[in-house]
DNA sequence: AGCATATACATAGCTCGCTATTCAAAAGGA
DNA sequence: TCCTTTTGAATAGCGAGCTATGTATATGCT
């Protein structure tokens, strides 16, 4: 009835691989106490502390809400600590703990673990078209 | 610091890209009172009526639990009917119901669409590849 | 036949996306 | 100065993914 057929679908496919990918990263990083949303806003603070929640959903491209619910469970978790702004009461910085800084390393070897895995058996030229089409399909479709 | 670099990271743009997908596909489907997870659903059931909720989870690879709360959700929506299984009368069969057959027609070309669009630009050639490296990912990260 | 195991599904409770709304503070214009 | 608009963040509420558990029915073994 349909030609539809969902393993040549760039979206299925999309869809499936991000679950995948978290999932694979969920086991890896669970140990550490993480979970796959709070390590992209860790590498971010690992880069550069102090930063506000607006430069993190700036950063991350994600909405403020998810980024607000996010940090929420991060200071819940004991990973970040909340300061006033200087000159903008409406703000808060956002610090890591030494326990959060102490994870950096484990947690960046999980992430380059699991890309490893999802690019074993792939060129090198493989592996900078697989970056490089993603980067295009989400250029393509980003208002 | 760190090496780490999001924007080379095959996990962070997996998630960047399914996010931008499936807005794009929430968007477009959104007028036909679908969501991006009926969607996929739903495709199943266009080609094959009464299958049970296993056949489904096994067809999409997502978890039981998943599957049992979008089908809650198409239910209520008015989307699927549940019928007793001829012989195991744990199971139930599941069919669509006639405004759900006839979504199909536009819920296909918004699908169409959003790929197309994820994809201009891309040669054949690239899009092929494109296919072939999340598949790629897709098995070689699956457990 | 009877009991143990396996299976189909439901439910609870979590993360992490989203939209929409609210609130307080900052910035800007008259 | 005062008022409007803009902006930073929180909250409510939903979808869709997950793990873990519960419950009823099938199935299989002895």
């Amino acid at each position: 009835m349909s030609d539809f057929d969902k393993h040549r679908s760039a979206g299925y496919l999309a869809n499936h691989m991000a679950r995948v990918f978290a999932h694979a990263l969920a086991e890896r990083i669970r140990p550490l106490g993480l979970a796959p949303g709070q390590f992209m806003t860790l590498i971010e603070l690992w880069r550069e502390d102090g930063l506000t929640q607006r430069d993190l959903v700036a950063r991350l491209d994600v909405e403020q809400a998810t980024m607000a619910n996010t940090l929420k469970r991060m200071e819940r978790d004991g990973l970040i600590a909340r300061r006033a702004h200087d000159s903008d009461s409406r703000a808060r910085t956002i610090h890591l703990t030494e326990h959060a800084r102490a994870l950096q390393g484990p947690a960046e070897a999980a992430a380059n673990a699991v890309n490893a895995q999802a690019m074993r058996g792939m060129s090198g030229a493989e592996r900078s078209d697989f970056i490089r089409l993603m980067t295009h399909a989400i250029d393509s479709l980003k208002p």
